[in-house]
DNA sequence: ATAGATACCTTACAAGCTAAGGTGAATCCT
DNA sequence: AGGATTCACCTTAGCTTGTAAGGTATCTAT
């Protein structure tokens, strides 16, 4: 049929990368598989071919994101045995660039019940540099779920809005600040002191990555810290 | 009639509480409002006499979960100026216990859009209190980021499972564990050294409460040392 | 007694996932 | 070449969800 043959045949990777691109714009619930069908031009349940139900296409969707990612943070700086913090550096930053190009992917991943295999390959990975650096097994594990668990915490980002502003309206918007300096006094007091040497006002005065790297920093040193303790008490 | 007589009327509170009981045992899928409905034994319909729609019923799942953490967390410990690090593990510990009594609540806050009012006054608290030992306001701020990342990524874990292990079963199970410790040699090098020194091998190896506590002193160590290098600086 | 408010119910529909089975074209086998 | 198979997609239909529209019974106040 002429339609048939005016659109590239459906495929997993076609069907996975469309998806992908559906959430992107529209946020986790616009991916429907009617939605999924419309957008590369087919019936919806055509999409069953190539997708046992819609958990395989959430599966995929993760999967799709993990690869990204992995990609990403691929081969970044050298591997030497001293050169394991900067580098670990390096692949968390470049894993969370994938992570702002995605914000609804951790939420995603979160809740899935089943992680793709090449995060697991990539974990090991790091288990091996911090190993081959000096690191402990029992301190590697801990880099691990510390380094993990932070990268996850801040795609949620709880804490980055104003608390639901509602009319950004000249008048209305002094009383809400009137009202929230007495609620909130330190919250307050913060902003304000923030504000104060930042350029412009209340646009953006949470700087995530600014935020990310700081944390990020914090554990790492405290990561290093830690194994030179450990290296020292072994009394090498 | 009978039946009315024979329940208790509906409520925004007993609709919340049924609500988290369900999603309790159920997970967040099984909230839908006709089970909600059969929970507390009315129509569908009557549900919306008490709730707007069914975000607003997660708005307030969420609300009570929030509540439920600001009870366990409120009045822990004393307040004074040199005692903030107790205090705050303290806190962050008994909110850990509540997010495992609702493991699904974390993931649920990060997808809703806004967030409780309540939750503002506890961080407005936690400033206080920082900047009460010392802390800069943008230290305080940091801190606030970097806890509250950490607590929500926890209750992601990603990484505690054996990687989709299928069958549990003598055979297959050794073919499985050879497979992993060829494609995953450092992961598995570092599980078999900590079962080495644990007790039960492969039950609960990754310990989350041990990684958690583990990841917020490292956390708060450094925020520590962090405040004194300031303190210093200023030449105090 | 009547008017309204309160609290719950009935009906109905669009949109979601998907089981069951159909169809035309391509490919393979002899 | 011709029949069988397979591939890739479609049609129909069933069941679940959220919820709009409007109905009804009970209580409260005048």
């Amino acid at each position: 049929m002429a339609a048939r043959a005016s659109r590239r045949p459906l495929s997993r990777e076609l069907l996975l990368a469309t998806a992908v691109a559906l959430v992107d714009v529209g946020g986790i619930k616009a991916l429907t598989m009617r939605r999924l069908a419309t957008a590369v031009d087919v019936e919806p349940m055509s999409l069953y071919y190539h997708l046992p139900d819609k958990e395989a296409l959430l599966d995929g969707v993760v999967e799709t994101v993990v690869a990204e990612i992995l990609a990403a943070v691929d081969d970044l700086g050298p591997r030497g045995a001293d050169q394991w913090r900067p580098r670990l550096r390096q692949q968390f930053l470049a894993a969370r660039e994938v992570m702002l190009r995605h914000p609804w992917a951790p939420g995603l991943l979160g809740s899935r019940e089943t992680v793709p295999a090449g995060l697991y390959a990539y974990f090991d990975g790091i288990v091996g540099d911090l190993v081959g650096a000096g690191f402990s097994y029992r301190l590697a594990h801990r880099a691990l779920h510390a380094l993990g668990s932070m990268a996850l915490g801040f795609a949620q980002e709880i804490f980055s809005p104003a608390p639901a502003a509602g009319s950004t309206q000249g008048d209305q918007a002094e009383a809400d600040l009137a009202a929230m300096a007495e609620a909130l006094p330190h919250l307050s007091a913060m902003v304000a002191s923030e504000v104060h040497d930042s350029s412009d006002p209340m646009l953006g005065w949470c700087d995530g990555q600014v935020e990310f790297e700081f944390t990020l920093d914090l554990i790492l040193g405290g990561l290093e810290r830690l194994k030179e303790q450990a290296r020292g008490s072994e009394g090498v």
